[in-house]
DNA sequence: GATGAATGAGGGTTCATTCAT
DNA sequence: CATGAATGAACCCTCATTCAT
C-alpha cells in the first residue's frame, strides 16, 4: 500500500533530522497525511517503525556496496571503490547516516541484532580489502577498525553536516570555504587514506 | 553552590548518553539529588541548561588545545600535537563529543552562535597548521575541511563507540578486535593523516 | 460528542465562578468526568477552550436579543424590551456576565476580535433605539455609552452578586433587603432609565 | 519602610490588572524591586497581602466619601455629592474597582468580613440619602439596592473599561465615540438617576 | 484498511512558601 | 530587614498507545 510507504518515508526523514525522541507519532501521521492509528496498524509501535526503517536502510546500503565489489582487481582499487560506494550511499541515504551518528552517541540503544549484523557485514567487506592489501604488501599493518572509523566517521560527519555548515556561513563572515569543495571529496579521501595506508617500502 | 555543579555534571552525562529529548528534567533532578524546581532556579530552562553545558565544554576544549600549541616547531609536529590534544580532549570530555554528533545530525538546532564561534576557533587552529605546511611545501594542497572531518569524524566515532563495540562483542563471536587496539590509536591516526597529506615529492 | 458538550458546560461554569487562572484543566476534566487529554484533543489549549466558550455565549446572547427586536413599535417600548431581553439573558447566561466583568477588569486580555465585534453588535441595537428616540424628541441627548454602561453595569452587578449578597446576609444582621426584591427589578430599571432619559419637555 | 509601600503599590496594581491568581509573588517582587522573601516577612502570605490591600482601599474610599457628606443640605444634593464622590474615588482608586468587579464575579471568595462591613458602610450612606428623600416626598419608593447597583455598576464598568475601549477603537473603525465623552459623565449619571428616582408628581 | 475518540503516564515549567544566613 | 537557595505541589500540555466502528 502506498500509505505504508508514505509513513516509512516521512518517519525516516523525521527520525533522521530530529532524532527518535523528538519525533512524535503525531508528526509522522501529519507528514504522511494518514490517521495516526494507521501507523500502529502497519507497524505495531514506534520502536518497531524505527527499527523497520533501520533494517531496511542498512540492508539496502549493504547490498549496494556488495554489488560494486565485483569490479575489484587489486586492493587499492578495492579501497577506492569501497570509499566511493560508501560515499554514494551516504549521499543517497543521508537519513540513515544521521540516525547512525545518533545511535553511536547513544551506544546503540535502538539497534537490533539483525541491524548490527548487517552493519558488520559492510565493515567486513572493507576488512577483506585491507587484509588482502597487507598480504600483498601494498598496505602496512594497521588496526583495521581505525580505517573503518576513518572512512565511516569522515563521510558521516562530512555528508551530514551540510546544513549546519550552511547555517554557519549565514552567521559568520568569510567562511564560504565550508561549503565550496576543492576537488572531488570522495577522491581526496581515497588519496589521503591510500597514501596513509601504504607500506613503508 | 555545589548543587549547581551537581546539576551540570549529571545533566551533561545524561544529555550525552540519551540526547536532549530523551533526557527529562525529572531524571536530572533525581540524578543530582536536588529538587526539580532548583534546576529552573539556577538555569531557567532545559534549553538554557543544555546550552550552558555546551558552551562550557567547547570553551574548555578550545582552551586546552590552544594551550598546547606553543610546543609547535614545524607543521608535522603541529599536526601531531593537534591530533593528540584533540584525542585527549575527546577522552576527557567524551560527553561533549556525543552531544556534538547528535547536533551535527540535527543540523545544530541547539547550537548558539557563541558555541559555533568557539568551535570554529578550534578548527582555525588546525587550519593554520595545514596552511603553514602547504606554504612550506611539506603538505600537498588539500581541501582543509576534509582534513577537519578526517580528524573530528574519526576521533568522535572512535571514542564515542566504545560501549557500542563492547555490546557487539557480547552479541557476536570473533569480534574481539573491535575493542583491542593494535598500537596507539592517536599515533596511528596521525601517521595515516600525515602520510596522506604529504606533498608528492 | 456528548463529552465535548460536557467539557464546554463545566468549563464555562468554572471559568465564570473562579476566573480563567484559578480554573485548572484538571478541575475541568474531573468536573466533566473525562480524561484531561481529551480536552486538548477537542480544544487544543486552555486559551482556545476559553475563547470558544466566550464566542459561543456572546453569539447566543446577541441572537436572542436581536430576535426580540421585531416587537418594537416606539423607542420607549424598544428600550423596555432591550432591557428585559438583556436582563433575561443575564439570568440565563449568568456565567458569561461573570466572565465579562473579569474581562473588563483585565482590559479584555482574552477577548478575540470576533467576540468584541459581536458584543459591539449587541450595543449597536441599543444605540439605534436611543438615536431613534432622540430623533423623535422623546429622549434628551445623552452620551449613548453612558446608557450602555447604565444597563450593562447595573444588570451585571446585580445578577452576578446574588451569591455574595446571600453570603453577606449570613454574616451580618438586618440585611435581608439585599435579597428580597421590592417589585420587578427589570421593570424598575426600565422605569428609572426611561424617566432619566426623557427629554425635558 | 518604603519597601513595604513599594510592595503594596505594585501588588495592588498587579492584582487589579491581572487578578489574584494571575499575579505571582515573583512578579510582585520584581516589580517592587525587592527580594521575594521580604514580601513574606512583611505580609506573611499572598492571601494576607491581598486582603491588606483590599481593606486599606475600601477604608480609604469609605472615609473620603463620608468626609464629603457634611456638605449635604437636601436629598437631591446628597445624591449628587454621593455620586460625585464615588466617581472621584473610582478614578483615584481605579485598582480597587477592578478588584471589586472580579470579587463580585467570584462571589467574594477573598473578601474578609471586615472588608464587607466597610463596604456596607459606604452603601449605608446612600441608603440614608434615599430614605430621607423618600420621606420628604422627593423620591418615589424604590428598591434601594437597585439604586446602589445603578451607581456602583455603572461607574465601575465605565471607569474600568477605558483601556478596553481604547483597544476596541484601535481594532474597529468608527468607534471613536467610545472614548470621547459628551458632557461630564458624573453629572449625566446624576441627572439620569435623580430624574429616574423622582416621585411621580 | 482506515478513522475519530479516548486514555494514563509523563513532559517542562511555575507556584507559594520556607529557611539559613 | 533583607537575601539567595531550596522545596513539594500543581500547572498546562503532549506522548505513545488503544479501541470501537
Amino acid at each position: 500500500m502506498e500509505k505504508r510507504e508514505a509513513i516509512l518515508s516521512c518517519a525516516k526523514r523525521l527520525f533522521a533530522r530530529k532524532g527518535y525522541d523528538a519525533t512524535s507519532m503525531d508528526e509522522v501521521s501529519k507528514c504522511a497525511d494518514v490517521n495516526k492509528a494507521l501507523i500502529y496498524y502497519h507497524f505495531k509501535s514506534k520502536e518497531n517503525l524505527y527499527s523497520t526503517i533501520l533494517l531496511h536502510s542498512i540492508s539496502s546500503i549493504h547490498d549496494s556496496i556488495k554489488a560494486r565489489m565485483d569490479e575489484i582487481s587489486n586492493p587499492e582499487e578495492g579501497l577506492k571503490i569501497y570509499i566511493d560506494a560508501f560515499y554514494m550511499e551516504a549521499i543517497k541515504n543521508n537519513a540513515f547516516f544521521r540516525i547512525l551518528m545518533r545511535e553511536v552517541a547513544s551506544d546503540g540503544v535502538h539497534l537490533s541484532k539483525k541491524v548490527l549484523e548487517t552493519f558488520l557485514g559492510v565493515l567486513d567487506i572493507l576488512k577483506e580489502i585491507i587484509e588482502s592489501g597487507v598480504e600483498k604488501g601494498v598496505f602496512g599493518e594497521r588496526d583495521t577498525k581505525v580505517v573503518h572509523f576513518l572512512i565511516v566517521g569522515t563521510i558521516s560527519f562530512y555528508l551530514c553536516s551540510g546544513e549546519l555548515r550552511k547555517k554557519i556561513i549565514n552567521d559568520f563572515l568569510d567562511r564560504e570555504e565550508l561549503l565550496k569543495d576543492i576537488g572531488d571529496v570522495s577522491q581526496q579521501l581515497y588519496e589521503i587514506i591510500v597514501r596513509g595506508l601504504k607500506s613503508d617500502v
